[in-house]
DNA sequence: TCCAGAGTGGAGTAGTTGCTCCAGATTGGC
DNA sequence: GCCAATCTGGAGCAACTACTCCACTCTGGA
């Protein structure tokens, strides 16, 4: 996913094993879980070896630094997000399938107790403004996830859904907004009810482009 | 500010002369200025110290440990969020005065080159999960300033602006998620469009409850 | 079967973290 | 002008941080 390949120090080895893939994925696995959990600063690498259950010499043997291991936990991340939304995501043609991707993203969040906001938004207000690369993975994320929602509000205009001039990339952008926000006041409150709001009104605004 | 007050360590002073006033609210100012640009865990102590030319006894002297001088700067910050929007928020009675509102959020992030995102809403996303008691102050800064928000518009439905059966606290919760939502990813892109989006696209439906 | 390179273990280190302690300077109410 | 309280300076500390080094074992392709 990275767009820049800008490393900060030695490269990770460019051929892997199969075992080697797999202890890879076992520390990008723990990271990503460790950083959701506690953020980017506070989550220590030693806590991350334990976690994955390697040494650090390992981890080391597989990502230059911390920051490398972050930008594959981003990348990791954007992966997973995208997977717990792909069937609501992929088939986003109607304000029933809108109205599903709604109520999975807030079940989801009530499953958590609200724990927790979003897995890329987290990380992003984290390190959006001390890391460079990270910043570049971030957007690439964003975008990855936006990608979907326009190109289903976009089949909506098409299939005769939405009003013929009906900016849909805005409504797109302006959706994932909503989400990310709804999101950090819901972790803020303990509530599932700023989220809900806050895709509610911006669906409502997209069903007023509704023929 | 703090509803709660379950203080972590010694209290602070309760009692304060002039100059001890003038060098905690230095010692509160260094830090909002330190965490607004690198976050609550990559701001050292002795940093702050350094900012606000005191030395660590002196530091200790007025908040029990980091975390109580975290809490501070959230009350601080939130006083100047509010400080800052006054004159758009306390006169929240038109549509022209919402958008004035609205560029001027937009001016300031776009002065800050997208630099930095939400002095609470970073914060937020930080501690919420950590300290309890943050999170309790948190939920105070936002409510202060969603407060002016909800009797803004219900100002405006007052005056026949809209409709009487809008849901003006439920709009105003939007825009605050919209806010927050468009921060973080003007944040990561580095462009004031997402910020511009959700908030016109907030505004855009409250708009549809004009008479 | 060999052997270069991939993978692993763990002790070690230099720097930073939040925080303590104590002694001395300054202050304000009586 | 006195004295207790407030305020200040700075050395020092234990725990933790990300990271290194080196010696060793495993693995897969020729």
């Amino acid at each position: 996913m990275p767009t820049t390949t800008s490393r900060s120090r030695t490269a990770s080895p460019r051929r892997l094993t199969a075992k080697g893939e797999a202890t890879r994925a076992r520390i990008v696995e723990a990271a990503a879980g460790l950083v959701f959990a506690h953020g980017v600063t506070r989550t220590g690498v030693e806590d991350i070896q334990r976690e994955a259950r390697v040494s650090a010499s390992q981890l080391y043997h597989y990502f230059g630094d911390k920051k490398a291991l972050m930008r594959a936990v981003i990348a990791f991340q954007t992966t997973q997000v995208l997977a717990a939304q792909q069937p609501e995501l992929d088939a986003l043609d109607s304000f029933e399938a809108l109205g599903r991707w709604r109520d999975r993203l807030v079940t989801l969040q009530r499953a958590r107790h609200c724990v927790g906001g979003c897995p890329i938004g987290s990380i992003a207000a984290e390190v959006a403004d001390d890391d460079p690369d990270a910043r570049a993975d971030l957007v690439d994320g964003f975008e990855q996830w936006e990608a979907p929602l326009r190109n289903g509000l976009s089949t909506m205009r098409a299939a005769g859904l939405l009003r013929q001039d009906t900016d849909t990339d805005r409504l797109a952008l302006a959706l994932l907004a909503a989400l990310q926000g709804g999101l950090l006041l819901t972790q803020t409150r303990r509530t599932t009810v700023p989220l809900e709001t806050a895709l509610d009104a911006t669906i409502e605004l997209i069903r007023s482009y509704a023929i």
